[in-house]
DNA sequence: CTGTATGCAAATCTTTTGCAGACCC
DNA sequence: GGGTCTGCAAAAGATTTGCATACAG
């Protein structure tokens, strides 16, 4: 059923009824929750369930490297499962809401060692801002 | 002296003292402060600049396109008043330092209209993140 | 058992807002 | 002078923290 969870389990993660409600929540395709979102669905499985614990939960998740946190410009970050199928992010400039994209042209060419500067990098971030379809109507009515 | 403020007043901008300790704060090359930064420094040399202030005139240089937003993974925002010059960002991951990149082979490719969703693009950021020189080597000792 | 995870509530940090008074054009 | 900009202080979010208790392994 869940990907996520199974991922999880193998790499032997303790699993409390909190963090499964978690992983369950978050598993499948183009789920972009805020951890707001993410406390108020797991809270239906699991009414007790705390924010902090989605907190301390997602911000594990990312740490594993088994979710991707996606920034929205002031608004939450968004919470991405599909940490293992590389893609691009449009994300809406007025609303917040993100689509997943997978440009076919060029995939992203890594940063040249002499223009990194002495950092270590791990991860290459492309993100295309706009409007969505529902902003721009409303803002050109 | 300042080429930010030279383009504000060109384009008609009203002038306050305010606005322009922000504008000469920001000014120059490879500068990413925060907002709280700004403040900061341009209370240096305008004691009674306040936080609602600098927000403000920050808001609205990014809405001018004079300078831009970035996100830096739950720390403060940075701003970066180099905007006329087409850039990538390096962004620590840890302590949130920002450099500025020019990767020569441009990966930048607009995104496809059949990619696109019915989004309106306004733009595309890339954004590599990894370990900055001073956190790579803190973290390995 | 032992160490880690959880819940709660309060704290922190960043940014926004409302409103009366100040000031640019 | 009129409309915009400021400062202040308080509010609003989002996320983190401290600590006692519960529970997985």
């Amino acid at each position: 059923m869940s990907d996520l969870l199974e991922r999880l389990r193998g790499r032997g993660w303790r699993l409390t009824s909190q963090r499964r409600v978690v992983a369950q929540v978050l598993d499948g395709d183009h789920v972009h929750l805020t951890a707001d979102e993410v406390h108020a669905r797991a809270a239906l499985l699991l009414p007790e369930i705390s924010r902090a614990t989605v907190y301390n939960t997602l911000g594990e998740l990312v740490s594993l490297g088994e979710v991707i946190e996606v920034s929205t410009d002031g608004r939450a970050k968004r919470y991405d499962p599909n940490a293992h199928h590389p893609h691009q992010h449009l994300v809406c400039s007025r609303c917040g809401m993100i689509r997943d994209v997978h440009p076919s042209g060029s995939p992203l060419t890594d940063l040249p060692p002499a223009e990194r500067f002495g950092f270590t990098v791990s991860t290459v971030e492309v993100t295309y801002r706009g409007l969505c379809p529902g902003c721009t109507q409303t803002l050109s009515s």
